[in-house]
DNA sequence: AGGAACGTATGC
DNA sequence: GCATACGTTCCT
């Protein structure tokens, strides 16, 4: 099944059901009621523990709270809610019966629900045969039905059945957006089956991939320490962060009086008039009418005991990453196409004329999508390949797509509970002679592009194509945006590396995809800001070797702090007392302004390092060089490769502490303008009793193997 | 508008 | 019958 759930268009709004535990509202419609929905128990969500913790949590009685909320756990809330079992199709009053046959051909009968009218039915009980209904994907059992759609209904004004998003975590990247307070036709129109504009695969081809080598910085007179990033560029990402209030704790001041640059365009605003939103006038319905008003007796209600803080910073922290994200992607409700990369444009016809389609293959066993090319590799982007960036030539913000106010969500379903078919099924029924493994050797061979298009041949492929193996290595490096869709297939091929860098990824985001990787070496995030990066502050990465952040806006010292101290909630047995990272090789910190306050918490908690990267970082001098090869750190056995380029402060004296490294191979300090090329001389001359070293380039020293 | 409260559907 | 929690209403 596809990963990559993305319409969140026509969730119907809730309505009252002749279940529903309050008195229907006058305006209700003349469709059926609602069916409450229940937990799938299958689900990552469904299948974990209460967290303990939640504002919901902290209410339930069993975490001795007062049980009044009566709301599931955060974490738990499931990802995709199913009809209950006692649904019944409202033409034969029968439940769904799925069950009984293969996977092709269960789609007509098993229970549908319109987010539009309500009605469950099975598809096949439905006398209406020239209209299209179409699907959404994003929950089970779930449509505008034929007749709905048939007459040009729309959902605008109803959210889908069942959905009660703690956005957050763990299976939505999004939360409902807020109401738009749209006017006019914008809101009489049906995104339901409106095929994303411009979406063509040919235009998101990425770019060819350079090979993963890495390069040192870049060193010439041109690239030399540069200052940093230019505010103006700031300004512009700033527009598409999310957590705001520290962004700003973090910025020089002076920005804030800077004009933000208009990045509204016409575009934009006609995107946002052309694109209904489901949201578009929700209170429409049931929200602007006006019962139940004026003063009424109220004494059952307790008083309450408001917990502000946590309720507010958590949904404030949601809801702006959220809109954010909301802003950064939607799609109009698709179908999910026959062939996993088709185009989902058209809404599926039941025995029309879409030939031998067979329009319910489109909600079944679809384990790519055709939004995982389009997005895992948009169109404008160069990636550059290589890790060490050069620093002089930050690039401009990425800047989102047109905004649109329709939303979407993405909802990451398990994944398949069948291992992948070993065989390729071909049409005659029998199996193509090639074994998987054969296959995949093949695959192997593919860039990560050509994987994108292999995914788009068929259902086999697609899944083949998304075995982690061959996603060791994800590049999205100077991707201009990185949306919901790009995280979703990230952690479907769980790679081993993963790079950020110069991208706008929110701390949301990278906090999402962090949570969602446990098993990720290497994390590079260079030229990312210091927002974004935090989401390390309160994530777990245990595993992580290799974490580059260099060229990160705000990060100084404070951060650092906040990067490598250990978690502060440290109740006995609840959380690991240890840093964070410390399991770290490899640490890139160039262009930082930390100085040997961050170089003490490094020593202290990175027992590990081998190559750290310090280059144009202005506060680095001899001292923080004593530092890391004093007696007793760690770091003077466990260093390897250093990097202190361009650090103006160190001088020939450093290289007389380098002779304790006991491990150092590699000393990088090219276009350091106090260190000259006898001291380096010197070094060689006398590491040579032990040790050979040589000058591979001027002032840069290695051991000769 | 956002969050809290609560009636009662749902599953066991 | 009980525990859970969905979806609406009410309160701030």
């Amino acid at each position: 099944l596809s990963l990559f759930y993305s319409n969140e268009a026509n969730r119907p709004k809730p309505k009252m059901g002749t279940s529903a535990a309050v008195k229907l509202p006058s305006n209700r419609s003349a469709s059926g009621a609602r069916r409450r929905r229940t937990r799938c128990r299958k689900c990552e969500a469904c299948l974990r523990t209460e967290c303990g913790e939640c504002h919901f949590c902290k209410d339930m009685k069993k975490f001795g709270g007062p049980g009044r909320m009566k709301q599931s756990c955060i974490m738990r809330q499931c990802i995709a809610p199913v009809l209950p079992h006692t649904a019944v199709c409202v033409v034969c009053g029968e439940a769904g019966k799925e069950d009984t046959l293969e996977e092709e051909d269960k789609f007509n009968v098993m229970l549908m629900e319109c987010s539009i009218c309500n009605e469950i039915v099975h598809p096949n009980c439905l006398k209406v045969k020239d209209a299209s209904g179409v699907v959404n994907d994003e929950l089970p059992n779930c449509w505008e039905c034929p007749k709905c759609n048939y007459a040009g209904k729309t959902g605008k004004q109803k959210r889908g059945p069942g959905f009660k998003y703690a956005s957050n975590l763990p299976g939505s990247l999004l939360k409902e957006q807020k109401a738009v307070k749209e006017e006019g036709e914008a809101t009489s129109t049906s995104t339901a089956k409106r095929k994303p504009e411009g979406d063509d695969i040919s235009r998101h081809r990425p770019e060819e991939r350079e090979p993963l080598h890495r390069h040192p910085p870049v060193l010439t007179p041109s690239t030399l320490p540069r200052p940093r990033p230019e505010d103006k560029l700031r300004k512009k990402r700033k527009l598409f962060d999310d957590d705001e209030e520290e962004d700003f704790s973090v910025r020089k001041k002076g920005k804030a009086d800077e004009p933000l640059p208009p990045l509204k365009t016409p575009v934009l605003d006609s995107d946002q008039s052309h694109c209904s939103s489901p949201q578009a006038g929700p209170s429409s319905e049931g929200g602007s009418e006006p019962q139940e008003k004026g003063p009424r007796p109220k004494a059952r209600r307790k008083r309450r005991l408001p917990n502000k803080e946590l309720s507010k910073a958590l949904n404030q922290e949601i809801q702006k990453t959220e809109d954010c994200l909301a802003n950064e992607n939607r799609q109009p409700l698709k179908v999910e196409p026959e062939s996993e990369n088709e185009e989902p444009k058209r809404g599926f016809r039941i025995g029309s004329d879409l030939g031998g389609e067979r329009p319910h293959l489109r909600t079944k066993e679809m384990n790519g999508t055709p939004w995982e090319l389009r997005h895992f590799y948009p169109s404008q982007i160069t990636p550059l390949g290589f890790n060490r960036s050069s620093p002089g030539t930050r690039p401009l913000p990425p800047r989102s797509p047109p905004k649109c106010v329709q939303m979407e969500r993405h909802v990451i379903r398990p994944p398949p509970i069948s291992p992948p078919p070993d065989r390729l099924p071909l049409v005659d029924g029998k199996t193509h002679a090639v074994q998987r493994e054969v296959w995949m050797k093949l695959f192997g061979h593919f860039t990560h592009k050509e994987l994108c298009v292999c995914m788009r041949v068929c259902k086999t492929w697609n899944r083949w194509c998304c075995d982690k193996r061959l996603w060791t290595n994800i590049d999205l490096n100077r991707c201009k945006s990185i949306t919901p869709l790009m995280l979703s297939g990230i952690i479907r091929r769980q790679p081993l590396s993963l790079d950020l860098s110069w991208t706008n990824i929110s701390k949301k985001q990278l906090s999402w995809l962090i949570n969602r990787l446990p098993g990720l070496r290497v994390l590079l995030l260079s030229g990312c800001s210091w927002v974004a990066v935090s989401a390390l502050c309160t994530s777990s990465c245990p595993l992580l070797r290799t974490l580059d952040v260099q060229w990160v806006e705000g990060l100084k010292d404070a951060q650092m702090r906040d990067l490598l101290s250990p978690p502060t909630d440290n109740r006995p047995g609840q959380l690991d007392n240890r840093c964070k990272l410390r399991n770290i090789l490899d640490l890139r910190l160039a262009g930082l302004d930390i100085t040997d306050a961050s170089l003490r918490l490094i020593i202290r908690h990175m027992p590990l390092l081998s190559r750290l990267d310090l280059s144009y970082c202005n506060h680095i001098n001899d001292h923080s060089v004593n530092l890391l090869t004093a007696a007793g750190t760690t770091t003077r056995d466990s260093l390897t490769e250093i990097n202190l380029s361009v650090c103006n402060r160190v001088t020939d004296h450093s290289l007389t502490f380098f002779k304790r490294c006991g491990s150092i191979c590699h000393i990088d300090l090219r276009y350091c303008k106090q260190v000259t090329k006898m001291a380096c001389e010197q070094f060689i001359a006398e590491m040579s009793v032990s040790v050979q070293f040589g000058l591979k380039e001027d002032k840069l020293l290695q051991k000769l193997s």
